[in-house]
DNA sequence: TTTTATCTTGAGTAAAATACTCGGTTTTAA
DNA sequence: TTAAAACCGAGTATTTTACTCAAGATAAAA
């Protein structure tokens, strides 16, 4: 039950534009520093947010990344997806195309990962790069301690 | 962000074996041909299961496999983990050993992984079987209409 | 006691996915 | 014109997945 590292540094990197979002475009290097990522993984990460018209790039020198739309019109969803195709625990699931068994009718277990795919997709459509900013930024002023109580580890 | 084909058979596996809960033990085999899973991949799928305790196997003829304890009192949960492990959509929020990186302590991506995880456990242990025996019988009570209308696909 | 049904174990494997790397090309601001 | 960037395609080692298979151990039934 686990995210590809595509999801996992996909949302940094979207994360880190969002926290450039006004400014000039981000240099894919640096983005790869801060949120130590291989830059030429990196690389096939951004073609594919690109394609998917997540973030807009600018070619040549100055040029680099920005987020295609505000950061608070962009979800964690939408990278997931982006970068790891419609979520699915299982393929009778699949947001998409939901691969038929014979029994979908009637299969009970099936219900299971409707329950947990639903759930997947309703933390993640609810969380937006805009929050993510925030919390950083609540973070940033009253220090790290009570973001680790929150969270156990 | 998928599960592997070891929790889905796993689940329906077991769901079987709920259902003909308190009877004698029931075949490998019977359970492969039921719930069409390759009956040498369920041979390692139970060994596993039995590993963890939640079933209980008998050998020679007559033999078979019995849930280890009452279908109410084993959860999806109990299942996944038996089959797939520790329930972590990234490895910084693994349920057992979180792997740690640098920024632990203020990693914001991080957070959203910990609700996905928490949303993922919490319905998984939520279920249990013997709330999917129920829900098979109100299906073969009621047909299988009103099961369709209520979940999408 | 022999047969047969069943679980048990360990090894092997083909295919796919993952997580990258690398070298070269194109574009554009300075 | 040059240097800084994005862009592109190919290649690859490693891991995981989803199995298969064969031989052995055990116990009930004949």
């Amino acid at each position: 039950m686990r995210l590809s590292t595509r999801g996992y540094y996909g949302l940094k990197a979207m994360f880190d534009l969002a926290q450039n979002y006004g400014s000039h475009p981000i240099t894919l290097k640096s983005v790869a520093e801060r949120q130590r990522i291989s830059e030429s993984y990196l690389e096939q990460l951004m073609a594919m947010l690109r394609k998917t018209g997540l973030v807009k790039s600018f070619r040549g020198a100055q040029g680099g990344y920005i987020l295609a739309r505000e950061p608070a019109r962009i979800t964690a969803g939408d990278v997931v997806r982006a970068l790891e195709g419609p979520i699915a625990p299982v393929y009778c699931v699949n947001e998409e195309e939901p691969r038929e068994c014979d029994e979908v009718d009637y299969c009970i277990t099936r219900t299971v990962w409707l329950r947990v795919r639903d759930g997947i997709t309703g933390i993640l459509d609810s969380i937006n790069l805009a929050d993510l900013c925030l919390e950083a930024e609540k973070v940033r002023q009253t220090g790290r301690g009570e973001h680790i109580k929150l969270n156990k580890y």
